[in-house]
DNA sequence: TTAGGGTTAG
């Protein structure tokens, strides 16, 4: 037997002491805990042994019951204690009220809490705090604030199980401020608990520097929970120099709080940061959990890394079934263009919930199989989950990148009243791009005109992508003036806007654009294509000549062109951003980062392998034709990955369908 | 004896 467990037995059958109704009460959960319910019931048998009269074997029963987490006898018991004016003790009551929780019993949980307020009986306050606490964890907000209404003590833990409620409530984060003011108003000196729940609330950092700078006073920082709680604020906040320092400040780690750092960074779209961190807490002899494979796999997926993200798959199976981290996973191998993975793991999936059924139509669409993603939503929805905000997103997002007109109206038109969803200001931007690729520009600019919320910078933006590609100089114009208005740095609608007017001759006015962008330090964001070989990540940047092998890269692609015109590659000038000529022009698109990174991809991987590219800007339709002849020329696959969408190249096709 | 931090889709 446990040895502590041969002292409580000694304690229980007492050389004439009896053990008060407190003792025995923990001496029942020690037992209910390092042994089984047989022996805890055995333990309260031995009590029973002494106890006569029949109020205390009824409180017993009650009692045994509780720790034998049986919910159905307890609250039978509890009944027969309610009409004889009985109460148990508060440990007890405590025990039974986390029995409702754990079995989402609040019916049972309420009964409890009438049973505690009857006849004028007033619980403790600790015992009001697991009451609290219960309303809490059901979310019952109303009713958790009504209780700590009526508390005539309040402590720390009372103070601070309000202030967490409110902070896990997004929308009444004020709140979590407010009751920690009035804490301190009331004399109660907040903890660490108190703090690690009260900075999540945080909503901008003066009041978090502020918050930072009382904790410091108290020495709090140092605790784990409120470190990794700063760590996450400071990220969330977007200050990773912050985050990075208090992590840095650390003595010793513990995992959360690398989980902490690691996902500010994956979160942040720094995944090279963030699979540093990962290497060097494995140096510094942690081992992962679910959370850290889960940011792991985000860096993966934002870096489009394939063959890190499969290495890390073979530490997920270590685990048990994960629904956040299988999520996680889905997402990679659809952002890695890898379809065929994701879809065996979406099929594996024990439970999928909304996110994943929502991915996985995503994914589907941006990888241009929109019908199939529409197949899905009617999957999903005959599975009985319930379609959210982001899935309506996807949903439209398919219809738009395949051309599918009167299917999104369908769905758009049919959002609030089939799903409960209002359409967003993006919903509208699906709209628009809907629309405008369709040609139909005059109905997009009337959707905008028409949209409940004020249109931005990106809703203008798509109009002026339509416009880009139907060629209406007019409407273009006018909406990259939107863009300006909203947002005056704007480097890609200068460039924009300028080649506009290039392409109608327009110089005065080229100069012009030319001239604000001078005098307002715009800079446009060069094009960066990366690949990765080797476990190695190789990047691309226009104009750039550092990587090692850029002359044989150049010499072979220079070759590759010259192939690919005598079967009839002519290259398409329209995408030149200035106002060059003839030759020139071709020359400037010619070395294109996405057409460097191919090449090299070509020169690097046996054939049998995708080469797979990211980008940070979108493809130019160049660099599209040419990826599509190549891959016929050289039976070569070919994916490509641009900020919204990806392009898989075999023999001589895109998925896209030339439609992007 | 009660309360706290990190992980997923646009």
């Amino acid at each position: 037997m446990y040895p502590p467990i041969r002292l409580l037995d000694h304690i229980i059958k007492g050389r004439g002491t009896t053990p008060t109704r407190w003792i025995r009460c923990i001496i029942t959960r020690f037992r209910t805990k390092f042994l089984n319910a047989a022996a805890a019931t055995e333990s309260c048998t031995a009590v029973n042994k002494n106890s006569h009269s029949s109020s205390s074997l009824i409180v017993d029963e009650f009692t045994r019951f509780c720790y034998q987490r049986d919910l159905p006898r307890a609250i039978h018991a509890l009944h027969s204690m309610q009409k004889y004016k009985l109460w148990a003790d508060s440990i007890t009551y405590s025990e039974l009220i986390q029995c409702c929780l754990a079995r989402r019993a609040i019916h049972h949980g309420r009964l409890v809490h009438k049973h505690l307020f009857s006849y004028g009986h007033r619980p403790k306050t600790f015992l009001m705090n697991i009451l609290l606490n219960m309303y809490v964890k059901f979310k019952l907000l109303e009713e958790a604030q009504a209780l700590f209404d009526q508390m005539p003590d309040r402590n720390v833990v009372s103070w601070t199980t309000m202030i967490a409620a409110y902070t896990n409530a997004t929308m009444l984060r004020d709140k979590a401020f407010q009751f920690l003011i009035l804490m301190l108003r009331d004399g109660i000196t907040p903890n660490m608990f108190t703090y690690s729940s009260v900075l999540r609330a945080c909503n901008g950092l003066p009041s978090l520097r502020q918050l930072h700078s009382s904790i410091m006073k108290t020495g709090l920082d140092s605790d784990v929970f409120v470190r990794s709680a700063l760590i996450d604020i400071y990220s969330k906040l977007g200050e990773l120099h912050d985050a990075l320092r208090i992590f840095n400040e650390m003595v010793t780690g513990d995992l959360v709080v690398w989980n902490s750092i690691i996902g500010a960074f994956a979160q942040n779209t720094d995944g090279d940061e963030a699979l540093n961190l990962f290497r060097r807490m494995k140096r510094a002899g942690f081992l992962a959990d679910q959370a850290t494979l889960t940011s792991t796999l985000r860096a993966c997926t934002g870096l489009a890394l394939l063959e890190l993200g499969r290495q890390v798959h073979v530490h997920v199976l270590k685990f048990h079934r994960d629904l956040i981290l299988d999520n996680a996973l889905l997402d990679m191998y659809c952002k890695c263009g890898s379809l065929k993975d994701a879809n065996s793991a979406f099929t594996r999936m024990g439970e999928k919930d909304v996110i994943s059924w929502s991915t996985m139509i995503i994914g589907l669409a941006q990888n241009g199989f929109s019908r199939e993603a529409l197949q899905l939503f009617e999957s999903m929805k005959a599975s009985g989950t319930k379609p959210n905000y982001i899935t309506v997103l996807g949903v439209l997002f398919a219809c738009s990148h395949a051309g599918l007109v009167e299917d999104g109206q369908f769905y758009f038109q049919s959002m609030r009243k089939c799903f409960g969803i209002d359409p967003g200001r993006e919903h509208y931007g699906c709209m628009v791009d809907l629309l405008g690729r369709a040609g139909k520009l005059d109905e997009a600019v009337n959707l905008i005109h028409e949209m409940e919320c004020e249109p931005d910078a990106v809703t203008w933006r798509t109009l002026l992508g339509a416009c880009r590609v139907h060629r209406n100089t007019d409407l273009a114009i006018y909406s990259a003036k939107q863009i300006l208005n909203l947002e005056s740095k704007d480097a890609g609608t200068y460039v924009i806007l300028s080649n506009i007017y290039a392409n109608s001759q327009r110089w005065e006015d080229v100069a012009q654009v030319r001239r604000v962008m001078r005098d307002q330090g715009v800079r446009k964001e060069p094009g960066c294509s990366w690949i990765e070989v080797n476990k190695q990540i190789h990047a691309f940047i226009l104009g750039d000549m550092s990587h090692p092998q850029i002359e044989a890269i150049n010499m072979e692609l220079n070759q590759l062109i010259r192939r690919l015109k005598e079967l009839g590659y002519v290259p398409d000038t329209d995408f030149v951003l200035q106002d060059l000529e003839g030759e020139q022009k071709e020359d400037s698109l010619s070395h294109h980062s996405e057409k460097l990174a191919i090449v090299f991809g070509m020169m690097s991987l046996s054939r049998e392998k995708t080469i797979r590219i990211r980008k940070n800007l979108r493809i130019c339709g160049d660099c599209h034709l040419f990826a599509k002849l190549l891959a016929k020329m050289e039976h070569r696959n070919i994916v490509i990955r641009d900020p919204v969408r990806y392009h898989h190249f075999s023999s001589g096709v895109c998925s896209c369908g030339d439609y992007w």
